[in-house]
DNA sequence: TTTTTGCTTTATGTAAGACATAATAAAGAT
DNA sequence: ATCTTTATTATGTCTTACATAAAGCAAAAA
């Protein structure tokens, strides 16, 4: 009996979506359609495929949100660079992450600021440097506002996300910020952590002009200390 | 003629779906449903919201592409927990990626793995020590087969985003191997690197155990220094 | 009583046809 | 040649209809 239920494979129970998806999917693969080229009217591949017009559509929503390709309105749709992250930014709604994944969200801001000294060491520019060192001559006094300290540190992690020269790590942080945002008003993390400064913004940029990677990295450590100090305790 | 343009206000362009999209993404984060809550059914809301089914349908397909429900065929959509990344995995096609976005996302793995130094001494158990000293064991030799090589290399590193404890890294490791592979056999990075072994796994291992975390990030550096020298120059 | 089988209900999956509308191209007017 | 009007076309939206899978329930079988 048991071995005989074990013996029977799972039939496919996809629905024809599922498999228009995919089909659609191989063919801008396989074709190897460039990104500009438009695809087949909706009319058409339903033609092709031998479904009806509203499976293709449904489809192509699929690909749409998963931005293979885009539509202009009333005229088709075609092929797209896809943008990895802009996409992610939609489903960022910290609202509605649990606190596990908001938490582990956090981590990733410091895992990625830490690793990527090596991007910044091999790429700053001197016209860098400066603006680096303008940024930090605005930094605020401990007794300006709350929303305005976050704003300046914004402004300074974000130019080293910019020197880092990796567009897609740099829209991975815009995608985050409204993350730490909730994270730090909600009681997700201890408040009562040291608030002492080890490594300031200044520190980091000495390192930068002066420094080599290794310096960088464990500076940005130290920088970040009192949120690791939050998160391991 | 210039501030008169100034003064004109972006016209509405959306769509109905879109506004639909919008209108539902507000009703599941105002209501604050729990995960595994049932939503209304397609015909209530298409009733509720003055539009046809189609309208409906379309918008909540882009709801679940984006992870925000989860429909249940012939019974109804729920809301659940976004998996942030298993989308994204979707859209991993190496083939439609360009080449720059690939070497960023291989510059990004390395930017991982250096930063993740910091939560695998926090959390690594002495198991887990055992386990990755297994895994070196099995070292393959330079003779063995590349894949094979490959293989061991996964196996791993991958063990290190496990031993991270930060789930949301670990999918997204997942998500960038076939980027990887496709990198590697591809002619994107200079292939007549230097291959010369720095610090071994086994090595990092021994770091793991005894060392702290500034060592595994500079072991981890000096590690990956074969990928960064393809990159660099 | 317990288990199996079949029925009914319900919500979604799929199809087909119709018309509205916006973007573009073509034709016509100046 | 430039501007305006008019087709043309593909998508956007609506409607209706029917197929089908899931779940619960009732009837039948053990």
């Amino acid at each position: 009996m048991e071995n005989m239920i074990n013996k029977l494979e799972m039939i496919d129970t996809s629905s024809l979506v599922d498999r228009v998806e995919m089909n659609l999917i191989e063919l801008l693969v396989k074709k190897n359609l460039k990104v500009g080229n438009a695809i087949p009217t909706e009319i058409e591949l339903a033609g092709a495929l031998g479904v009806s017009r509203s499976v293709i559509r449904e489809a192509l929503v699929r690909l749409r949100m998963i931005g293979l390709i885009e539509s202009k309105k009333h005229r088709g749709a075609i092929i797209t660079n896809p943008d990895l992250l802009a996409l992610l930014e939609k489903r960022m709604i910290p609202q509605v992450l649990d606190d596990g994944t908001l938490r582990e969200i956090f981590e990733l801001r410091l895992v990625l600021e830490i690793g990527m000294a090596d991007l910044i060491m091999e790429r700053v520019t001197p016209e860098q440097i400066a603006e680096l060192k303008k940024i930090v001559a605005n930094e605020p006094t401990h007794t300006e506002s709350y929303q305005f300290q976050i704003q300046h540190e914004i402004t300074f992690h974000g130019k080293l996300y910019e020197i880092s020269g990796n567009e897609t790590l740099k829209k991975f942080q815009k995608m985050l910020l409204p993350v730490f945002d909730y994270v730090h008003k909600s009681g997700l993390l201890k408040k009562d952590a040291v608030v002492r400064k080890f490594v300031s913004h200044k520190g980091l940029v000495d390192i930068i002009e002066h420094g080599s990677a290794e310096m960088l990295r464990n500076g940005m450590r130290s920088h970040l200390e009192n949120h690791f100090a939050r998160l391991f305790h």
